[in-house]
DNA sequence: GTCTATAGCTTGATAGAC
DNA sequence: GTCTATCAAGCTATAGAC
C-alpha cells in the first residue's frame, strides 16, 4: 500500500474484477475495462495475451492466498484436536470464517472477486471445470476431516451436504441485495458478522441430520 | 402436444433459454438464438420487441405455473394440519419438492429455464430485482408458515436461513457436473431424486438449529 | 510502456419487397 | 409471417511509431 498510484497492469486487473463481476464476461467489453483502469485499449494487448487470458489472470491473482488462509485455519482447528476428532462445526466454521472475515474486513478489496465466483460456480458452462480447478484440492482436504467428525456417514450424503454449503456460502458472495428486499431491510446482503453468526450452525446441522438418518 | 413442430415464437423462445441458460444473456447474439431456431434473423423482431425483451418473455413463460404448483403444495400441507401447524420440514418440501420433481421428471423441458434461474439468483445485477420480482411474493407466503412453525424465531434468523435454502436450491438447479468431479461420480448434478431425498432434511435441520440457539 | 491508427468482424436493429 | 439487404456502432486484436 506504499505507492499511490497502482501500476497499470494491477489498475487493468482491479477494472476487469469488478466489471466481469458485476456484469460477467461477455458483458464486458476489453474497452470498457481499460476507460475504467483509465489506460488505452492496446494496453490490454501489452499486459495479457487476450481478454481470455486477462479473465484467468483475475482468477488466479487471489486464489492462492484464499486457498492457503483456509487451509491455514483447517490445519488450527486439527492442532487443537490433536487425539479426537474436532467437531463439525469447527471443521466448517475454517472453511467459511476466513472468507467472510476478508470480506467484513476488506471489503473493497475482496468483494468483486467472490461475486465473480458465485458466478462461476452457477454457471452450467464454468462452474464445474474452473470450481474444479481451483478449488476442489482444498475442498478434497475439507471432506477428509468431515469424514473423520462423521465416522458412519454415507458418501452421498456426504458430497450433497458439500453441494448444499456450496449453495448457500457463494449466493453469500453475490450479495444481490435480494434479502435487503424480503425482510423489508430487517437483513442486509453485505452483513457479513451476522451471516458468520448463523451461517456454520445452520449448516452443520444440515450435515449431522443428513448423516445420522 | 399435438403439433409436430411448435410455431415460430415458440421455438425461438425454446431457443433463448437454452442459449441464454449456457452463456448468458450478453453472452448470445440474435443470429446465434435464431440460428438455433432454425429461422430468420428478422424474425425475432418481428416475434419480440428487443433481445431485451425476448429474453423477459422467456422468464415469464414458465414463472406463473412454477409459482402456482408451489402454492398449491403448500396449500395441500396447511389443509393436512387444520389445527396444528405443519413441520417445518413439511412446509420446506413443499417448497422444492415441486420444482425438483418437474426437473426429475420432465428434465428436458425444464433444464434449462432452471440453469438460467440459477444465473440470475447469483447475479449481483438482476439478482436483487429479478427474483424479488418474480418469487417473493410466493416466498414470503412460506416464510409466514415457517413463521408459525418456529414460533420463537427471530426475525434475522428466519431471513438468512431462507438465503441459505436459496443458494442451496438454485445450485442444485445449475448442474454443473461439479460435484460429479468432486466425488469422483459417486454423485451426479442431474440426480434429482437423490436431491429430493436429502435437500429438506438438510435445511430443515438448519433451520431449526438456527431458531433454538 | 504507452500511444495512434486501423483491420476485419459481429452486433442489435430496421426498411421494404413478397 | 417471412425473406433480402443493409446500417451504424461496437467488438477483439494487431502493427508500428515514439
Amino acid at each position: 500500500m506504499a505507492k499511490e498510484k497502482h501500476p497499470t497492469r494491477e489498475r487493468i486487473l482491479d477494472a476487469a474484477e469488478e466489471l466481469f463481476a458485476n456484469k460477467g464476461y461477455e458483458g464486458v467489453s476489453v474497452r470498457q475495462i481499460m476507460r475504467q483502469a483509465d489506460a488505452d485499449v492496446s494496453l490490454a494487448y501489452y499486459h495479457f495475451k487476450s481478454k481470455q487470458d486477462l479473465f484467468d489472470q483475475v482468477m488466479l491473482r487471489r486464489v492462492e492466498y484464499l486457498n492457503s488462509i483456509r487451509l491455514k485455519a483447517l490445519e488450527a482447528v486439527e492442532e487443537r484436536h490433536p487425539d479426537d476428532a474436532p467437531s463439525v462445526e469447527e471443521i466448517i466454521d475454517a472453511f467459511t470464517h476466513p472468507l467472510l472475515d476478508l470480506l467484513a474486513k476488506e471489503h473493497d478489496e475482496w468483494k468483486y472477486y467472490f461475486q465473480l465466483i458465485a458466478q462461476i460456480n452457477n454457471s452450467p458452462e464454468w462452474g464445474g471445470e474452473l470450481m474444479t480447478r481451483y478449488f476442489d484440492p482444498l475442498v478434497r482436504r475439507f471432506i477428509d476431516a468431515l469424514r473423520k467428525a462423521l465416522p458412519d456417514c454415507d458418501e452421498q450424503d456426504l458430497f450433497w451436504s458439500y453441494h448444499f454449503l456450496s449453495g448457500a456460502l457463494t449466493l453469500t458472495f453475490a450479495e444481490t441485495k435480494r434479502i435487503d428486499n424480503l425482510s423489508g431491510g430487517v437483513c442486509r446482503s453485505s452483513d457479513m458478522a451476522s451471516i458468520n453468526e448463523r451461517m456454520p450452525a445452520f449448516l452443520a446441522a444440515g450435515f449431522k441430520a443428513l448423516c445420522s438418518r
